[in-house]
DNA sequence: TTTTCCATGTAACTCGTTACATGATTTC
DNA sequence: GAAATCATGTAACGAGTTACATGGAAAA
């Protein structure tokens, strides 16, 4: 739904042939979409077939074909329709990750704080990312800005949860046979 | 990979037939994933295939006959490796309600703050829900904390949103055909 | 006696991905 | 002459969902 959405707001701009959309996609929306090329030819032939846009042959110099399309008054209604839909709407966020949390206990606290050491690495790796990446024209700003938000509660949730989790004795010697300890 | 951590997690516990399961899953966690019945049985058949459980028959009175699953030593080393990899591991999360962000100025701005307001409502709704939820036991109280964490994010942000959009003009009668503004 | 619960499965479908295939044309 | 770019497609697969099918037993 969101791709249909972004392929006919892109096409609602001007005409375009798949490889020039994909083109803009993967230079300036890769964050904000992880739309691939066979997904983007298929259902643009889906819009096609449906009339949401037409699609003209074209060629320019003695470059190969190119199919160009172009949105139809349908294509826009459906575009208004979609958008609407998408900004009101609210799908529920899953975390797949997460799913480990619910085990955590299956293992020493030590290794368990190192583990979500590693996470937090990756997280604040992304997070310096989102946050260098050079200002967008328009809404899509929004999309990038909604990102690092995300990202910022996260590492903050993170931390909270290393923070509740038993902490291991300090003197215990990770990696090498410790001594029985007091427990 | 969460949901075959998932059920090697609960079999680990004890040994359980797949209805038992799905039950378990769909009573206690239906907040923490969104496994379906055949996603479930197909899975614990694959599992059996791999060697990680096994699978045997047995009736209880005069129900049905049913498979009960067992974890192996095999599946408990699964069950570990799968444990660290999602503990470290960190999978970029996507929005795709937020593509109509990137469009929203196709809206005329009061329509689209009415819009956000809807999704605000939804949204509301979601945390309010969350933090409902009666105290879960061990780690998956986690996975509910993370969620209601992320919600507030949410809120939060897109009050942000709603702030930053263009204001509509405040004596313009909405709904109403108004007379030419001053624009 | 009709409905609900127990307990399993399967078939068809959607969506998306990976990987493969083609062929001309600039550029190095 | 080799490599990258332009531009399209298709085949095979994977994960997951929906909807359908079965059939006995307990509860209403």
């Amino acid at each position: 739904m969101d791709r249909e959405l972004l392929l006919l707001g892109l096409l609602r701009r001007h005409q375009m042939h798949g490889y020039q959309l994909m083109e803009y996609v993967d230079r300036t929306l890769a964050r904000c979409t992880d739309l691939k090329r066979p997904t983007a030819y298929f259902l643009l032939d889906k819009m096609a077939e449906a009339g949401w846009v037409t699609c003209t042959q074209s060629r320019a110099g003695h470059r190969p074909v190119r199919q160009v399309f172009q949105l139809t008054a349908r294509g826009e209604a459906e575009f208004q329709r979609l958008l609407r839909a998408g900004l009101a709407g609210y799908t529920p966020a899953r975390f797949p990750d997460d799913m480990g949390l619910a085990f955590i206990d299956a293992l020493p606290p030590a290794e368990a704080l190192d583990l979500l050491e590693q996470r937090r690495a990756a997280l604040a790796d992304a997070l310096a990312a989102a946050r260098a990446v050079p200002p967008h024209p328009g809404g899509t700003q929004l999309i990038i800005d909604h990102q690092v938000r995300h990202l910022e509660a996260e590492v903050e949730w993170l931390d909270e949860v290393r923070s509740r989790l038993p902490h291991p004795k300090r003197n215990v010697r990770r990696g090498a046979e410790s001594p029985a300890s007091a427990r």
